[in-house]
DNA sequence: GCTATCAATACCTTTTCGGTATCATGACGA
DNA sequence: TCGTCATGATACCGAAAAGGTATTGATAGC
């Protein structure tokens, strides 16, 4: 069919007007050219659309029916091209967020929330992952970006500081720590601690190592889990104490202590995203996750 | 928007593709018009939809949603040049059927049926109606057809006859005359009958004066209802006996008597429709009716 | 650095589209 | 009954757009 969209928009222009001369202007065209396209419409469609009768024109019931699916093509078609520019914009589309387990009780909700509201109509996918396999994930392509503890300078990576807590002592009710209102570095010496494994979380951990390494403690290992909930519901069951984000406080289990340190070290929370990440949403994702314009598009 | 739907095609062919010259060989033209209209349509969008390397060419973010939306409005738009054939050809429409409610027990039934199997995307809507107001309705384009007792010559209106039945006594299972086995009209002498008021439906209340006149009998009619299943109901009742079409009898209504007349008179169904009526669809539905194709198509 | 590949550009030809003028037809009024 | 008016169809012309061929420009791989 060699059937033009104008030749739709002439014909559904006549078939409002039922006048061939008042259509063409509305059209903004003379008559005789709407003439002719309609009629090379009905010749190569095969089907007579309107009854003239010299005096008045009338469609005709397939003409009644080409009407209404015309009004429908072309509105899927504008709708194409809106589309098209909305997803330039990173107002329409998909955006895939990786996120450790630890950030659904910190920074995530609020983000997510933010970024949902001001991007109605793009859709967001949220992916749990341990920390240490976000990195590559992101990598890949993967995922867009990430909610992590900070993995350092990796390259084709860029981060941004979104989020920053003290880590505090958590203890089981009944443990001598736990009647200390602040507890000082020294005072863990000896003590078993739970802790994430090395490969895991390594900016958590090193920072719980040097804490203890600047009281001249060498820590002491015994049990390892990934995740800080399932680190402080074994601290629960007092299997031992542990130096977790000051956020894990407010899940409210009951039965342990959450003591602040002095000279507490923090962690901070990144946004991650893969450099030359093309998908229009990052962007938009990242200004609501309040990463500065100019980190966000040097990268 | 100047976009066109040559330009839609090309970049579908072209996504495919991933390809200038074979999406070019495709589409039966030669590479640089490609480009040029590609360029075009990128331009006055004003998104950039694919990622040259000048090596090989990707879709942007953009341009894989511009991609399918470009696949369905041209879908949309093919959907409407075929409906607009399968309209003219009365295959796709809808259909306004006037009947009366005695139909519903004769013909009415297996005529729909055949038609919609014949044609399954015909909307077919049927309108219950008492018979003296059909003919009104099919001239003034309420219905497009109607299937009702044969209202005689009306200018403008077209019948043909599909349906015959002879009319048949009903009494009460203890009335006198429920003990012959078949009735002349001489015994319905004095007898009290219940009928259709005459302007309801001349031509059933006709059928039944001729006969009873022509055994020299004046009827006597103290009871009257405009709907045959209503005038059984009160026959039940024993409030009289009725002449009725034989089609009657098949409801199975229990303490009733069906009795065949001798010289029984007949009623004919016709289906009537407008003169220069234009709905495609009456045309198949007229032949479905088994309505001659001469009959309906010199009106 | 050379070559092969592929998209972009230049330039020309053909097609299509729109504009003006005019014609054909049928309704309406004198 | 004839003239007039309204309206859609045709004829013809100029302008715009599309496609074709030849060529250039850029880059990946050897």
């Amino acid at each position: 069919m060699t059937i033009d969209l104008r030749q739709m928009r002439y014909f559904v222009a006549l078939a409002e007007t039922l006048h061939f001369g008042r259509a063409a202007e509305r059209l903004h065209i003379s008559q005789p050219p709407l003439t002719r396209q309609i009629a090379a419409l009905e010749r190569e469609l095969g089907v007579r659309l309107l009854e003239r009768n010299s005096r008045h024109a009338g469609l005709t019931h397939a003409g009644r029916r080409f009407l209404e699916d015309s009004r429908l093509a072309m509105a899927t078609f504008e709708q194409a091209c809106r589309n098209a520019q909305l997803a330039e914009r990173g107002e329409l589309g998909t955006l895939t967020v990786g996120f450790m387990m630890h950030a659904a009780h910190t920074v995530l909700p609020r983000l997510t929330r933010q970024f949902m509201n001001d991007h109605p109509d793009v859709h967001v996918e949220l992916r749990e992952m341990v920390p240490d396999l976000l990195p590559d994930a992101i990598l890949t392509g993967r995922f867009d970006a990430a909610v992590t503890f900070d993995p350092g300078a990796i390259r084709g990576l860029s981060t941004d500081r979104i989020h920053e807590e003290q880590l505090c002592l958590v203890a089981h009710s009944s443990h001598r720590l736990a009647a200390l209102p602040i507890v000082r570095a020294e005072q863990l010496a000896g003590e078993p601690l739970i802790a994430t494994p090395p490969d895991v979380a390594p900016t958590l951990r090193d920072a719980i190592l040097r804490y203890l390494r600047s009281a001249g403690i060498v820590p002491v290992f015994r049990l390892e889990a990934q995740l800080q909930q399932t680190i402080v519901s074994l601290v629960a069951e007092n299997l031992g104490v542990a130096l977790v984000p000051a956020s894990m406080g407010k899940l409210g289990l009951s039965g342990l202590a959450f003591r602040p340190l002095e000279q507490a070290p923090t962690v901070a929370h990144v946004v991650a995203w893969r450099d030359g990440n093309m998908n229009p949403t990052l962007r938009p994702f990242l200004a609501s996750a309040g990463v500065p314009e100019s980190s966000a598009s040097d990268s």
